[in-house]
RNA sequence: GGUCUGGUAGUUCAGUCGGUUAGAAUGCCUGCCUGUCACGCAGGAGGUCGCGGGUUCGAGUCCCGUCCAGACCGCCA
């Protein structure tokens, strides 16, 4: 017999069938006459007995046997007995009754214990990441993610799309993220970029005539991380040409619909809801809002701005705003404290304070009450749809801040009171966004996404008028207050990207000099174009309940960039670098 | 670049107001145990209290610096 069996597809139709495992150990029960091996293998875990009567050899190897190690197994695989039977267990009602076993290999005590159970740091896990990945919940996470994939290919190709692959070394732009740099040694004092993302090698695809292109591809940033955010991290890349904005979202969605069926077995509801970038920050204070719950943003900036009590009547007179969020029927499970604290939450989202107040029979509670007219309170509590033991919460300053603070802290809120079912997925689109932000720093406007998105038609003449007005033909979608990806129709006439590229300052030889390669290409029969990119690494996690990016991807670094395991990077000879033309200074 | 939290046995943590020999659980080792499944019972080993400096009669504990990990702000077209 030599064929292997794999642990967890084994059950009670075996009953009889000889045998052969190969596998971990994932725990040994020593009873003395008798022991016990739960054998893991990369499909779940079965029980061996070693019993005397069976074979005493197996029974003495067995003793020597340690977590990790490595064996193979023959036996028979029987029926347990009624009392022993383990329900908890896949494979709880059989095991197996070994007549042999060999160790294939032996380990050291593992660092920490491999089980679902145990809480272990953090470093330690990344140190050891090959022991980590053992771990049911990340093999299962690595399931979701092929599954994830596959599903995206299958979609894609059944959809006409090529997957192709574009360059890892490419050419360093200046604008957005910082460029992670190679250094080339055919050109001395020259230097490679790896790509932020493919967008301009997509967008050359498009006009080498392939009209529907896709690839699972790897992009990176050289800027600080997140929980959610990894210097090295995968995009679902996608660009069309010809199709619409409406045309890219319902294909979007088509796939989400597909993907979240094949992977989680959930049947989602298309359209999904459109919201438009003004309404997103209003109501909820965020550029991927979670619509899960409601506690939105309310703006009580008209019921104050003459109210006696400065911080409101001043902010909204030097063009703030005052809003707030209503944390219903909370009142009385907040105390002072717990005020304090989700005070210094919001401070750091740069409000000044958090003033509040607390719903009783109709009237107000609460150090802000005595500075309000009985007029401002019932238009307060009109506009808040305040009734007794309702906690109102305000927030007065720049919009921005307000939008950001108390963004932040219905999120929070969200989370801590339950206000919604983690198990839910709500997609949302986000659309209208802003082309351009001004940036203070620079005195100069910037791409609010890239500077090849193309804006709305009817807002391009106000292009050079009033950039700020000029909204983006693009679309952001957003899954549960995270930000899956986004896309827009890009510019294809040379005209039009000259003109992005002054408004954004470039001189007309800066332009030619870092996107000539990209306005010639415009010039020989661009086709309209757009596209998408979901990322990865952020769909896997919300698939797979996860709160954080490491736990889905195999080696990641941390929140310094490091990779623990290899220990990456690291410094290099000086032989290596002398053949780049690279010399250190000083740190 | 900044704010905050943490770093004590292999691991997860406790350690009071600065005071005798730094504890617990788990893991590990040894012995016993034939139906366990986080097996049980008995015993044992195991510590550069992240690192460097300072204050003090005395520092795991206080102060300064630094490194590492994490969360967040800035940053992330």
């Amino acid at each position: 017999m030599s064929k292997r069996h794999l642990a967890a597809t084994l059950n009670e139709t075996h009953v009889n069938e000889d045998v052969l495992l190969k596998g971990w150990v994932q725990r040994r029960r020593d009873l003395g006459g008798l022991i016990f091996i739960d054998l893991r293998d990369k499909s779940g875990v079965i029980q061996i007995v070693f019993n005397p009567e069976k074979n005493a050899e197996a029974l003495q190897i067995a003793d020597d046997v340690r977590t990790e190690f490595v064996i193979e197994v023959t036996g028979t695989i029987v029926n347990r007995d009624a009392g022993t039977i383990n329900p908890e267990m896949k494979t709880g009602a059989i095991e197996v009754k070994a007549s042999g076993i060999t160790i294939l290999n032996k380990s050291k005590t593992p660092p920490f214990v491999i089980d679902g159970k145990t809480d272990v740091s953090e470093d330690l896990r990344l140190k050891y990441r090959y022991i980590d990945l053992r771990r049911e919940s990340l093999q299962e996470t690595m399931k979701i993610r092929h599954e994830t994939t596959q599903s995206v290919r299958s979609f894609l190709n059944d959809d006409g799309f090529l997957e192709m692959e574009t360059p890892i070394l490419t050419k360093s732009t200046p604008e957005g993220a910082r460029d992670y740099l190679v250094p080339s040694r055919m050109h001395p004092h020259e230097f490679y970029a790896l790509p932020q993302s493919p967008q301009l090698f997509k967008q050359m695809i498009m006009m080498s005539g392939f009209e529907k292109y896709y690839q699972i591809a790897r992009c990176f940033r050289d800027e600080d991380l997140r929980a959610d955010r990894q210097p090295e991290f995968t995009q679902i890349d996608i660009e069309t040409s010809f199709m619409t904005s409406d045309d890219i979202m319902e294909m979007t969605e088509k796939m989400m619909k597909q993907i979240m069926r094949d992977v989680k077995g959930i049947e989602i509801e298309t359209p999904f809801y459109r919201m438009s970038y003004d309404e997103a920050m209003a109501r909820y204070g965020s550029d991927k809002p979670d619509i899960r719950f409601g506690m939105e943003l309310i703006d009580v900036s008209e019921d104050v701005k003459d109210s006696s009590f400065n911080v409101f009547s001043k902010t909204v007179e030097q063009g703030g705003k005052v809003s707030l969020l209503n944390v219903k029927g909370k009142a009385k499970d907040y105390s002072r404290k717990d005020i304090d604290a989700l005070t210094s939450y919001v401070e750091v989202y740069g409000a000044k304070g958090l003033a509040w107040l607390k719903a009783a029979e109709d009237s107000f509670t609460g150090p802000i009450a005595k500075f309000l007219s009985d007029e401002e309170k019932e238009a307060i509590a009109k506009r808040a749809d305040a009734v007794d033991g309702d906690l109102l919460l305000f927030v007065a300053d720049t919009k921005e801040v307000v939008y950001s603070s108390l963004g932040a802290l219905r999120l929070k809120l969200g989370k801590e009171l339950e206000l919604f079912d983690p198990s839910v997925f709500q997609f949302l689109w986000v659309v209208d966004w802003p082309l351009l932000e001004y940036d203070e720093d620079n005195e100069r406007y910037v791409a609010a996404h890239h500077p090849f998105t193309m804006p709305v038609e009817e807002d391009k003449e106000q292009l050079t008028s009033d950039p700020a007005s000029v909204r983006a033909n693009a679309y952001d979608l957003v899954l549960n207050g995270f930000e899956l990806g986004g896309g827009s129709l890009r510019i294809y006439k040379r005209e039009e990207q000259e003109k992005m590229f002054s408004v954004l300052g470039f001189t007309e030889e800066q332009a030619e000099e870092q996107f000539g390669f990209l306005l010639e290409a415009l010039e020989y029969g661009a086709p309209p174009h757009g596209g998408i990119a979901l990322g990865l690494d952020r769909l896997v996690m919300l698939l797979a309940g996860k709160t954080n990016l490491r736990d889905t991807i195999l080696f990641p670094k941390t929140a310094s960039a490091s990779d623990l395991l290899t220990s990456a990077p690291s410094e290099v000879s000086t032989d290596q670098l002398t053949d780049l033309s690279i010399q250190l200074r000083k740190k």
